[in-house]
DNA sequence: TATCGCTACGAAAACGTTATCGACATCGAT
DNA sequence: ATCGATGTCGATAACGTTTTCGTAGCGATA
């Protein structure tokens, strides 16, 4: 740890204490008129109440903290500002105004790799102090242990042993390889996300029975891991699209690799749609932009992120357990990036 | 305000004061041995670490923050996350990593207009308590009054009272506009942003003053405010392109309301850069997906976030008075959304 | 042996709140 | 007049840390 000490402005906070003294009642008047408990004369607490607004007083959060245990803030941890957890964002954002609870991100710094377990650590730091809920967009798996109530979106680690909101991943990609045989394909490659990560295997198990639903059989020939970003999609990508015999069609298992993918079908002179289709999945703003716009499957992010602070919520009143694993319907979204062969 | 209350888990927070009894020794020892701080012997040492990893002890943030007023925590404030603010978003999120501080997020959720001065709120509940420093992103003014160093990013009030890092708005303007005119392009429209914010004004000056060095002057009419977002740009647009007279191009003051003008213009049959050329402000990520993509002019967005996260901890460690206005260059992107007349 | 200096440790006071509970009025009813 | 009820208010103990300062131990020096 960097050792830094900082000289700070000599600027007072005014607290409580100052309201009282210039009011002329004690801390626990003014405390009581803050939280609008009973008690109080009504003359006092308007004499109490002018004397906040003149000193422009304002609680401070962690005493209150300390104190009470509760701050009517929930925290959001996410990976990193992707597109996926950017749409997640907005989506909590939303949900959280006038539910009388404030929303606190924080961000892993895409540190992923070598500090494995800073949601935990973030978790039981923040957790009993500072939030009293928290939502947990990361990849890789928390176990419990944490000390407020936690609801995981897209839970990669698989059905966890916490609430949890996702979307129907499998039936997600089933939809996509569908797709993609009925517009006549039967070479179609795979781009894969992380193994590790629950929602990737969905993913692949949906394209896998859609094939053999069809009478196929998923050939490891043409399935590549493609790392769920977009850089690191276009390896694997080249490697497809370089095969003697290659694929017609390439499903990426989220919409960064589906975009890899395009770059490097136009890096290689192939033309998508015409020959190349590709599909992703995801449905994230930027793949409705694309040239030609990526044929996807929608995955409704910012209700996936309303729905995590509606569960959690219900989590943290005590409303005894709700449903506890909330999974949101995908759908194919046809654009311009499929084509029949 | 709702009257929530939270009947919590039974679970107890593990505090320092059961790693003191458990290690046999004060909390006073475990405080030091917490902080590395001199005066405990190694073999003490040892053996409460020992009980720490034991426990998995962590640290109160906010009851060490009430206490030493110190977290090592700064906040950053966006208005909403729209694509400018994540990008700013990635970058301060990465310039963090490795300077000892962490990085806390925070989103007015975009309930702009009603909710006026939230950003102060904000500010002082977290300051002094919370956070050692903030990074505003946020559309208006904040005037001074924090307890805790801030800097600005894009400060949309004008060279405000504080630091602050921004891009040259007026000379990316400059660009824009005389890229056009050197198409030959010489009705050119304007779609503003919000009239309250100074970079909209200093990009509608870029605008004017180019066409005055062309020998030409802004005529009104061919000028409207497009409030920086996709959809309110619509109405505006469609004003210009519905004029007797319409523009042969369009200079929009941010990439949001340029791509809604180029949503516009194919509603209409328009081609662009046919029949129409557009270019942006920003060069946000979407920019250079769309079709055609986005001629524009880049802001380098993670860059300012960077910045100002250097900014702010030279400021916090009271480095007096360093460079207390950073302002990054603008360039001209040329991508395929403008063309000669 | 008395004194000193040093190290290792603990007691206790903060930090700014909230919550409990007792004190003191005031007042209507007996 | 006395009593209880009711309505206002303030002392004070927490909450979990950090930090200051005092003190006990102890070997070395005078």
């Amino acid at each position: 740890m960097t050792d830094l000490q900082a000289p700070r402005a000599p600027f007072r906070r005014v607290t409580i204490t100052d309201v009282a003294r210039t009011a002329g009642v004690s801390v626990a008047t003014v405390s009581k008129v803050i939280n609008g408990r009973y008690g109080v004369a009504a003359r006092t607490t308007e004499r109490v109440q002018q004397v906040i607004d003149d000193l422009g007083y304002e609680s401070s959060l962690v005493a209150r903290s300390l104190r009470s245990h509760r701050t009517n803030v929930i925290g959001i941890l996410v990976a990193e500002f992707e597109p996926f957890s950017t749409e997640i964002l907005k989506g909590t954002s939303q949900a959280i105004t006038g539910s009388g609870y404030e929303l606190l991100a924080y961000s892993g710094g895409g540190r992923a790799g070598e500090d494995v377990g800073w949601e935990r650590r973030y978790l039981s730091r923040l957790s009993g102090t500072l939030i009293d809920g928290a939502i947990l967009v990361t990849p890789t798996v928390v176990s419990t242990g944490a000390s407020v109530p936690v609801v995981a979106i897209d839970p990669h680690a698989g059905p966890a042993d916490m609430p949890t909101v996702d979307a129907d991943n499998f039936s997600g990609a089933l939809l996509a390889t569908e797709h993609l045989l009925r517009l006549g394909h039967r070479r179609i490659g795979f781009l894969g996300g992380r193994p590790d990560l629950e929602s990737a295997r969905l993913r692949e198990d949906g394209y896998r029975i859609a094939l053999e639903r069809a009478g196929l059989t998923a050939d490891p020939a043409l399935m590549r891991v493609g790392g769920y970003q977009r850089h690191l999609a276009v390896g694997p990508a080249h490697e497809l699209l370089s095969l003697p015999e290659p694929p017609t069609a390439i499903f990426a298992a989220n919409d960064l690799s589906a975009l890899g993918t395009m770059d490097v079908a136009r890096e290689l002179g192939l033309s998508v749609p015409d020959d190349l289709s590709v599909v992703g999945f995801d449905n994230v703003p930027e793949s409705a932009l694309t040239t030609p716009p990526l044929t996807t499957v929608n995955q409704p992010m910012q209700e996936m992120g309303s729905r995590a602070v509606d569960l959690l919520i219900q989590l943290m009143n005590g409303t005894e357990q709700v449903c506890t694993h909330v999974q949101l319907p995908t759908a194919l979204v046809e654009r311009g990036s499929t084509r029949p062969v």
